[in-house]
RNA sequence: GCCGAGGUGGCGGAAUGGCAGACGCGUAGGUCUCAAAAACCUAUGGGGCCUUAAACCUCAUGUGGGUUCGACUCCCACCCUCGGCACCA
C-alpha cells in the first residue's frame, strides 16, 4: 500500500531542518558568486499576506531557488515597511498603538511567508519602524539637507482631507489608478469622473492648500533619472511611465517686451510658429477650476510687442494655462495649436495662417529674444506628513541660525510613544502638541529653538531599504547605514521583483536617493536595480484584488487544504508572471493532481528502464525549464514537466536518472515535495536546493571529467 | 490626443514564418464501487461528409488589405481592451 503524500508534515518538516541548517543563509562576508534577488518588501496589514503577495513572492522565489541551484551564492532577504500612514490607520481603526500593532502584523507575516516555503535569509531583516533602521533614514534627511537637496518652502500642495496630511505629486492619482470610489471630504462616494484628482491610498478628492513643506530635490535628477533608463533592463510599461512622468520637453524661453516696460517670458516646444503668433495667455489661478475645459479669460490691459512684426500682442488672462508649468504663460499661435485656436475663436482674436519656419529657433537666439530651454513635468518630492506613524524629521529651527540639523550622534531621534497620535488636519502633525518633543536648544547657539514636528513619508523609509540588508546582522545595533565593504560586494540589486503600481513612486525614489548617495560617495553605483522585473497583479472576479474591493483570498486557507507546494504550482502555472492571472479555486485541484501524481511516481518500483524517447524528452524538458525561468515563464517549464511525467507514466520507465531528473526540475517550484523524494526516496545527501553539482561531500561524475 | 502592453476554444493559456489550440481547468462517456468520492481510461473549436468505422473536406487566432510555396507570427490601415501621461504650450 503506498504511503499517501501527507502535505502538512510534510512541509513542516522540511522548513524546519532549512532554518535550523541555514540553507538560506548567505555567506555575506565568503560569498563569492553572489546574487542579490529581492523582492519589494510588503507593509505589514492588518489582514495578513493575500494571494497577490503569494503570487510574486513565489515568483521571484523560484529564480532565486533556480539560481542557488546552479552554484550562486543566493541571499534572498525578506522585511516590512511597517512606518506609515498604512499601519497607523489601521492602529487608529482598533484604537491601539502603532507600534503593539506593528509587533503582532510583522509576526503573521513572518509565519504567513514561512509557510509558502520561501528560501529567505530570516537573519538579515529590515524593519523600516525599528529605531535602528529609521535612525538611517533619518541620517539619509541630514546628508539630503547637507547636500543641499532638502528644503523647506511655503507651497501650493495636495492635502487628503481624510488622511489629514499632505501629500506628493506622487500620490496624487485618477479614481481609475486609485482603484476606488473617489470620495469628498466627508466621506460621500461621488460622482466619477477621469478629471478628479484622489489620494492614491483612500481616494479622496485632493484639496489644494498654502502650507510649509519640506522637500526633496529630484527636479535636480530630472535628467539623469531619464538617461538612466537607457542603461538598465527593465519592464517597458515601467519605463514608459517614469518617462511620461518626468516629462522632458525641448524648447525656448522667448521673452517678449512688453508694450510699457518689463518682459514676459514663455516657454515654447514650436518657437518655429512664432511668426503667426497673435496673443500672449497667461494663466491665472482665480480663474483655474480644476476639470473645467470651458476655456475662459479676459484681457489683462497689457500688450506684447511681436518681436518680428513689431505689432501688438493683447494679453490674456486664462484658465488654460497651467501656473506652474514652464512660465506660466504661453505665445497664442492658433493655426498651430487646437487650444489656442479654440479660445482666439471664442474670443475673436487675430488667427494669422503662416508655414511654421525651421529657422526661427537659430534666429531668437541669435537676436537675443530668447534661448533654448528644457522643461520637465517632475516636481520636487514632498517628504514631510503631518502625521505621527513615521520617522521625525531630524531638523530644528532657530531663531538665529535657520534650521539646523539634529546632530548625527543624537540619532536616532526617536519618535516619543504618545497617547493623542491622530491627525487632526490642522496642518500640523500630531507631534505638535508635544512640547516636551519640540521645544529643544538649538544644537547650534544653545538658544532656544524649536524642533520640526512632521515625520517623513513612508517612501523615504523604503528609499533605501536594500542598500540595508546585506549590511545588517541580526540582535547587533549598527555604526553604519551600511557597510562599504559589503555593499561593494553585494550591490547592486541582481533583480528587483515587484508590481508595477510603484512606478512613479518607490522605484523612481530609489533611483533618486541612489543617484544622490553615489554623488556623495557613499556607494558607487548610481543605479540600485539594473534589472527589474514588473509581475502582473492578481484579478478576482475580474478586478484588481484589493482590501477595499473585499475580492482578497487568503493563501493559508488553500496552504492547510492542499500545502504550500500545491499553491506554489498553481499560482506559477496560471500564466507569464507578467500577466495578470485571475484566482479560480478550479485551477488549484489539478496542481494538486500534478503533486500527488509526481508523489505516487517516486513512490513506484524503481526500474532501470531506458527508453531514448523518454531521454530525448527529459533532455528537451531540462533546457526549456531553465530557459522559461529566465523569462519568468513558469507556466510553460510547468507544462514541460507535466508532459514529462505523463511520458515516463506512459512507458513505465521509474529509471533512478529520470526521477532524479525530475526532482531537481521540480525543486524551483515545489520545494518540499522534491526534498522529500531527494533525500528520503531517492537517498541523495540533503538538501536538493543546493543544487546537483554543488552539494558539499557529494561531486558529480560530470564535474570530475 | 501622446507613450506602452495586448486581442487565439466554454475558461487559464501554448505556438514568433512550417500540422493552430501544447499543458491544465471544465464538460461528457467509461472502468472501479452496493453507492459516492478519489484515481485511472476515452472524447472534447465550429460546420460538413458517412449505414458504421478509419479517414476525409471546410471554416476558424479582433477587422480589412498586403508580402510569402506557406502568416496567430512579418508589413499597411482600422477597431477594441488594459496600464501610464495630459488644456504641459
Amino acid at each position: 500500500m503506498q504511503k499517501k503524500y501527507d502535505h502538512a508534515a510534510i512541509e513542516k518538516k522540511w522548513q524546519e531542518k532549512w532554518d535550523r541548517t541555514g540553507l538560506y543563509v548567505a555567506d555575506i562576508e565568503n560569498g563569492k558568486n553572489h546574487f542579490y534577488n529581492l523582492w519589494m518588501f510588503p507593509y505589514p496589514s492588518a489582514e495578513g499576506l493575500h494571494a497577490g503577495h503569494a503570487f510574486a513572492s513565489t515568483g521571484s522565489d523560484i529564480v532565486g531557488r533556480f539560481m542557488r541551484m546552479n552554484g550562486k551564492d543566493v541571499f534572498q532577504p525578506i522585511g516590512y515597511d511597517s512606518f506609515g500612514i498604512h499601519s497607523e490607520n489601521y492602529a487608529i481603526k482598533i484604537n491601539e498603538n502603532p507600534q503593539d500593532v506593528v509587533k503582532r502584523t510583522t509576526k503573521h507575516y513572518e509565519n504567513q511567508l514561512r509557510c509558502l516555503g520561501h528560501g529567505y535569509d530570516w537573519t538579515r531583516t529590515v524593519t523600516t519602524s525599528d529605531p535602528d533602521y529609521y535612525r538611517w533614514t533619518q541620517w539619509l534627511f541630514i546628508k539630503m539637507f547637507e547636500a543641499g537637496l532638502a528644503y523647506k518652502k511655503k507651497a501650493t500642495v495636495n492635502f487628503c482631507p481624510s488622511c489629514k496630511t499632505v501629500l506628493a505629486d506622487e500620490q496624487v492619482v485618477s479614481p481609475k489608478t486609485a482603484g476606488k470610489d473617489p470620495k469628498n471630504a466627508e466621506g460621500e462616494t461621488v460622482s466619477y469622473s477621469e478629471e478628479l484628482k484622489v489620494c492614491e491610498r483612500c481616494g479622496t478628492i485632493v484639496e489644494k492648500k498654502d502650507l510649509d513643506q519640506w522637500f526633496f530635490k529630484i527636479t535636480d535628477y530630472a535628467d539623469r533619472l531619464l538617461g538612466g533608463l537607457n542603461k538598465i533592463d527593465w519592464s517597458r510599461r515601467v519605463v514608459s511611465a517614469q518617462k511620461n512622468w518626468i516629462g522632458k520637453s525641448e524648447g525656448m524661453i522667448i521673452n517678449f517686451k512688453k508694450e510699457n516696460g518689463g518682459n514676459l517670458p514663455v516657454f515654447t516646444t514650436r518657437p518655429d510658429t512664432l511668426n503667426a503668433v497673435t496673443f500672449i495667455a497667461v494663466a491665472d489661478e482665480k480663474m483655474y477650476n480644476e476639470g473645467n475645459t470651458e476655456k475662459i479669460g479676459e484681457p489683462n490691459g497689457e500688450c506684447a510687442i511681436d518681436p518680428l512684426t513689431g505689432k501688438k500682442l493683447p494679453i490674456w488672462k486664462t484658465n488654460y494655462i497651467a501656473a506652474g508649468y514652464g512660465t506660466g504663460s504661453v505665445m497664442g499661435v492658433p493655426a498651430h495649436d487646437e487650444r489656442d485656436m479654440e479660445f482666439a475663436k471664442k474670443y475673436h482674436l487675430d488667427i494669422v495662417e503662416k508655414d511654421p519656419d525651421d529657422s526661427l529657433w537659430e534666429r531668437i537666439e541669435k537676436e537675443g529674444w530668447g534661448k533654448k530651454h528644457i522643461n520637465y513635468h517632475l516636481r520636487d518630492w514632498l517628504v514631510s506628513r503631518q502625521r505621527y506613524w513615521g520617522a521625525p524629521i531630524p531638523m530644528i529651527d532657530c531663531p538665529k541660525c535657520g534650521w539646523v540639523t539634529v546632530p548625527e550622534e543624537d540619532l536616532p531621534l526617536l519618535l516619543p510613544p504618545i497617547s493623542d497620535y491622530k491627525p487632526e488636519g490642522s496642518g500640523r502633525g500630531p507631534l505638535a502638541n508635544h512640547k516636551e518633543f519640540y521645544q529643544v536648544a538649538c544644537p547650534s547657539c544653545g538658544g532656544q529653538a524649536k524642533r520640526e514636528t512632521d515625520v517623513m513619508d513612508t517612501f523615504v523609509d523604503s528609499s533605501w531599504y536594500f542598500l540595508r540588508y546585506p549590511s545588517v546582522k541580526a540582535g547587533t545595533s549598527s555604526k553604519l547605514p551600511f557597510d562599504p565593504v559589503i555593499s561593494k560586494k553585494w550591490l547592486p540589486v541582481d533583480l528587483y521583483f515587484g508590481g508595477a503600481e510603484h512606478s512613479v513612486l518607490h522605484l523612481m525614489y530609489s533611483r533618486f536617493v541612489t543617484m544622490v548617495l553615489n554623488d556623495l560617495k557613499h556607494i558607487d553605483f548610481d543605479e540600485p536595480f539594473p534589472k527589474f522585473f514588473a509581475h502582473g497583479l492578481m484579478i478576482k472576479d475580474g478586478s484588481k484584488m484589493s482590501k477595499s474591493r473585499g475580492n482578497v483570498v487568503n493563501p493559508d486557507d488553500y496552504i492547510d487544504k492542499f500545502g504550500a507546494d500545491t499553491l506554489r504550482l498553481y499560482l506559477a502555472f496560471m500564466g507569464p508572471m507578467d500577466a495578470s492571472p485571475d484566482f479560480r479555486d478550479s485551477g488549484m485541484e489539478g496542481a494538486n493532481r500534478f503533486i500527488k501524481r509526481v508523489w505516487k511516481l517516486f513512490n513506484e518500483k524503481p526500474n532501470e528502464k531506458v527508453i531514448p524517447e523518454v531521454t530525448s524528452k527529459l533532455h528537451q524538458t531540462i533546457k526549456k525549464v531553465g530557459s522559461d525561468i529566465g523569462e519568468y515563464k513558469y507556466n510553460t517549464a510547468i507544462s514541460s514537466l507535466m508532459e514529462l511525467v505523463n511520458m515516463i507514466n506512459e512507458y513505465k520507465t521509474y529509471s533512478t536518472e529520470y526521477l532524479e531528473a525530475l526532482a531537481l526540475l521540480l525543486a524551483p517550484f515545489a520545494p518540499h515535495l522534491s526534498e522529500e523524494a531527494w533525500v528520503e526516496i531517492l537517498g541523495k545527501p540533503f538538501s536538493i536546493h543546493k543544487g546537483k553539482r554543488h552539494q558539499e561531500g557529494s561531486v558529480c561524475p560530470r564535474q570530475v571529467s
